[in-house]
DNA sequence: TTAATTGCAAACCCTTTGCTTCATC
DNA sequence: GATGAAGCAAAGGGTTTGCAATTAA
């Protein structure tokens, strides 16, 4: 019996799976990825499912979106606000430990007169497993494995 | 003369013409606003050379590509990095005066061992436009003035 | 002269949506 | 039983791209 704006939402198989899939990983999957990975389970699931699931475990705040770069939005099972990492190289997406800047966002709402709620920051770069075997320039990977 | 990865580049009216139309504002407009824009002085030009000109400008590092939520990348024709407030309720996009936070990249290379290059910080809320005019839901406005 | 760039339109990718059927409450 | 959700497929928005014609160098 969970409200929220849509009206009643029922428990699902579909979308049950789909969070665990999400939450089992620390890739920051891609929906098309999620869809592959939940289709080993429900093989009749259909994308739409999964966009229309997504939608609705991020705007309940139980997962969150992220969008670099160009391309697919990519999903954290960790609805939490963290920051983020992102390698220009193979394009994985690794979670930071860095503590919430909550500062900034009082330095901004002084400073310019806007309420701050939220903010988010991420970081661009060549992630250790690329430097290690460097002069490789790999296939964009995308959250596999 | 300019070189870049992708050979030669000519000097064209039409992309003279959108990267002044992009400095002329800090609405940080959608390709589609410029394009509008551009068409009063170049009547003639296509929505595919406004996206061809752009690309050619951040590749250069003559402008910047922001993405937020969903929907179209905005353009920012001042190519620094400096930080963004995103009003939730209008779409606005402001520059915010807040001083580089260098000192975060250094300790996200330490501490996860990525070479770090570049980073992006956002705010998100309610800008102070909207705050004034409280109680009012604005249709989203998407960088007009 | 010649190769980069344009305009045009079709293609593309990712995501959303309409509709009928299914299944949860 | 109602009605929210699934499956399917078609539509949608934003962006890219192929190609012949143009134009800067």
């Amino acid at each position: 019996m969970v409200r929220d704006r849509r009206g009643f939402i029922r428990r699902t198989k579909q979308r049950e799976v789909i969070l665990s899939v999400l939450q089992s990983t620390d890739t920051h999957p891609s929906a098309d990825w999620i869809y592959e990975e939940v289709r080993q389970v429900l093989p009749n699931i259909s994308l739409g499912t999964i966009y229309r699931n997504l939608r609705i475990l991020v705007d309940s705040g139980e997962a969150m979106e992220l969008r670099f770069g160009s391309g697919a939005s990519r999903f954290d099972g960790n609805p939490k606000n963290h920051y983020h990492f992102v390698c220009l190289n193979c394009d994985r997406i690794y979670d930071l430990e860095l503590s919430l800047q909550e500062k900034l966002e009082e330095q901004v709402s002084e400073k310019a007169g806007h309420r701050v709620l939220d903010h988010r920051l991420e970081f661009y770069g060549i992630c250790d497993v690329c430097q290690s075997k460097k002069n490789t320039i790999d296939e964009p990977r995308h959250h596999d494995s």
